[in-house]
DNA sequence: TGCCATGTAAAACGATCACTTTACATTCGC
DNA sequence: GCGAATGTAAAGTGATCGTTTTACATGGCA
């Protein structure tokens, strides 16, 4: 791996368990070890290297949804638990970058917005393969339990997670006699 | 209304704008008018202004909440809504808070996890008044979709909240079903 | 009247911030 | 073997941070 991808990785680490404003650069670049000319040589600035990050990170969950096949909604959640199992569970690292970064760094907010329209187009697919049809209300009740669960599990246990799967399972199945 | 009260205002306007760390001590004050010295004395230090920010808060939402009668779980909703029109949709401010200090400030985090454990438990006096009988894991659901649509509502609009409240209708009405 | 509580204004504290610069080591294609 | 690229180490930039301090104004109560 090269030095860039280094340095994105513990910088994501140190801003997953300090917060992205809480934080210096000196403790952000600890983690791979990098100094701080490198940072600037390779983002420009601290900013830089936040964006940097949370474009990885988008990749990096997007890219573990990728297993099609039986309850691809369930599998969403299923998705989450392991994900959340071994990253810790600290809330969505991208609206927690959007809110710590309102007011002050827009292109922050603008590539978050973007991002969680990627995701929920994502589950809008899944729910369409579940039920043989579009159903964007769907869609989007599917996505409220997933950042839900996201960010209760913050201050729940993981178990919470079953508990959404559960409720989406009931609503696609409402969904399934409403429009059989 | 004294001195105390204007400067949790004040700060709670400020911290919901520009995040919790991302701001100095003059920037939080500037609402109010109050001088640091002030700040101090009542607070202790910036932090005990948080934690009063925080409390404050939570007393605020949670009285909100009361009036009851019929469709006690979908006047959860209606309360979020008008809440989100009032103060802007940035995502719970005390999970916010939560995950901005998550390392830094241990008393914030406990203070969080205490009050959304009220919160939850406030959900479940509603789902058995709703359900006629007490259904831990429906308040569990029915949190998640409210936690999910605070969350959502930033990157979204706020029609998200009427999709969480139809959710929450469909989770009810199949709990009903289920035990009659 | 006199006094204490409560407030603002403003300067100063050392620490830390994001960022720049200088100096030097290493690797690699040519 | 040599220059260019890429890296670390470390000092220094001015700005801003949270906090303390000094000085002074105001108000209600004895």
């Amino acid at each position: 791996m090269d030095k860039r991808s280094h340095m994105i990785a513990g910088a994501t680490r140190a801003f997953e368990a300090q917060g992205f404003r809480g934080i210096g650069v000196d403790a952000v670049l600890a983690p791979s070890g990098a100094s701080t000319r490198t940072l600037y040589k390779h983002f420009g600035s601290r900013d830089g290297l936040v964006l940097a990050v949370l474009e990885q990170r988008h990749q990096d969950f997007m890219a573990r949804l990728n297993d099609e096949g039986a309850d691809p909604v369930g599998k969403l959640f299923d998705a989450l638990e392991q994900w959340l199992a071994e990253h810790g569970a600290r809330g969505c690292m991208l609206l927690r970058a959007r809110s710590e970064y309102a007011g002050a760094n827009e292109a922050i907010v603008t590539l978050v917005r973007r991002q969680k329209e990627e995701f929920e187009h994502e589950i809008g697919q899944r729910v369409a393969a579940a039920l043989g049809h579009p159903d964007p209300a769907l869609a989007r009740q599917v996505w409220l339990l997933f950042e839900g669960a996201t960010a209760a599990a913050s201050v729940s246990d993981l178990s919470i997670i079953s508990a959404a799967r559960q409720a989406a399972k009931v609503l696609v199945e409402a969904a399934r006699t409403r429009t059989p």
